[in-house]
DNA sequence: TGCGAACCGTACCGTACGGTACAGACAAGG
DNA sequence: CCTTGTCTGTACCGTACGGTACGGTTCGCA
């Protein structure tokens, strides 16, 4: 049991602490495929069938249903890798360039199956545990914590013009986001085609860099 | 019975189709509150014990408990009134000030406790029902068409220069809601007060200006 | 006053599901 | 070969809940 669901809450930022087994992370990947198909409304035995493993080993290695869930969540966030930001000798092209590029990546993660399904729980799960916090954390929290040492150089090269840190993420999330996101989870929205997401990508940066610039 | 969970879908346009009468209305408040309180994961008889009514008049009303729910999404809907736009004799301030209070006006709404629990509800339930095309027809959809001639007598008037609506409107819509939704939903932000809520508002609308105007 | 409709409260039924127990397969190691 | 531990598959239990049935009450109305 690499993980009992009564273990003290571990800080997010160290994801290499959920070290869990190869089997047991086939067991996750299933359960993300099933949440992918049909939300956070999979029933254990559900669970136990697609991975062809035992209810029994399940509770043993997750606890409970919401520890599996959790390590579901925590197990696909510690998948989430940001691209790296640039953050010396950088020109005004360079800084487009980054954001640009950021800004179609994370277009793409908010736009696919996997991250519409993990938000959709975490959304649903508000209260009770730690789904939401985990979910902010790898989301905007991690963007923006990627974001800001780009932000401070683009600042320190007079290429940016600003005052307070969050407040230039806030504005960039939004020229990047739009309604994308809230449309896509109320399952309303033709996700975007990768060319759309360019577009947009580069719509957005050349606003940002008007605005900020 | 005003609305069997059989009848014909109605559009979405026409809200006074559904005359729920006072005593319905009082059952539909009820569920709101529960809503509030703990998601969409009340149970049909916590309802009937919280409205003081029998099962069996719930499932005479309103079908079956999906009905139930509805219902209620389309009752709170129908409640929500968008500010009127001036669109005659349209000055730069005057625009500023609509713009401005439309979006201080839109933030109050979303973070109140019942969007959050209708926004949540609807996103839960993305996929199997309509209650996401719902939400999103009285909230980005509605803002958007609500704002459409206020952009349009803006181009008319000189003041504002862009092609299509749609875009301007998504630009807008990002710029003043920033990431505040969706942090929201997710459970793990302060609600901004009402000041913070002015201050907001102020500042998306003088960059959608400065992008724009 | 008698009647019927609407409604309340509650008991009831079937099912789905979380969680547990158990029996057998299989591999590791002495 | 025997033992021990881990795993699978399945059967099982208790409960919560969606949905139905029914007796009793209130109220409008003739």
């Amino acid at each position: 049991m690499s993980r009992p669901a009564d273990a003290a809450p571990a800080p997010l930022d160290t994801d290499l602490e959920d070290a869990f087994s190869p089997r047991q992370i086939e067991v996750l990947d299933a359960v993300l495929r099933l949440m992918v198909a049909e939300g956070d409304r999979f029933s254990v035995a559900s669970v136990a069938r697609a991975a062809s493993c035992s209810k029994e080993t399940l509770y043993k290695w997750f606890g409970d249903r919401d520890g599996l869930l959790s390590a579901t969540v925590r197990w696909q966030a510690s998948k989430v890798r940001m691209p790296r930001m640039p953050s010396e000798g950088l020109t005004h092209a360079g800084l487009e360039a980054a954001l640009s590029g950021f800004a179609a990546s994370w277009l793409t993660v908010i736009s696919g199956d996997l991250s519409i399904a993990l938000n959709r729980a975490a959304v649903n799960h508000s209260g009770s545990g730690r789904l939401g916090e985990i979910v902010l954390t790898y989301g905007p929290s991690g963007m923006a914590r990627r974001l800001e040492p780009l932000f401070l150089a683009g600042r320190k090269a007079g290429l940016l013009n600003f005052d307070g840190v969050e407040e230039v993420f806030s504005t960039f999330f939004g020229l990047v986001i739009g309604d994308t996101q809230i449309r896509v989870l109320l399952g309303g929205a033709a996700r975007p085609d990768q060319a759309e997401i360019g577009r947009r990508a580069e719509t957005a940066t050349r606003r940002f860099l008007a605005l900020f610039g």
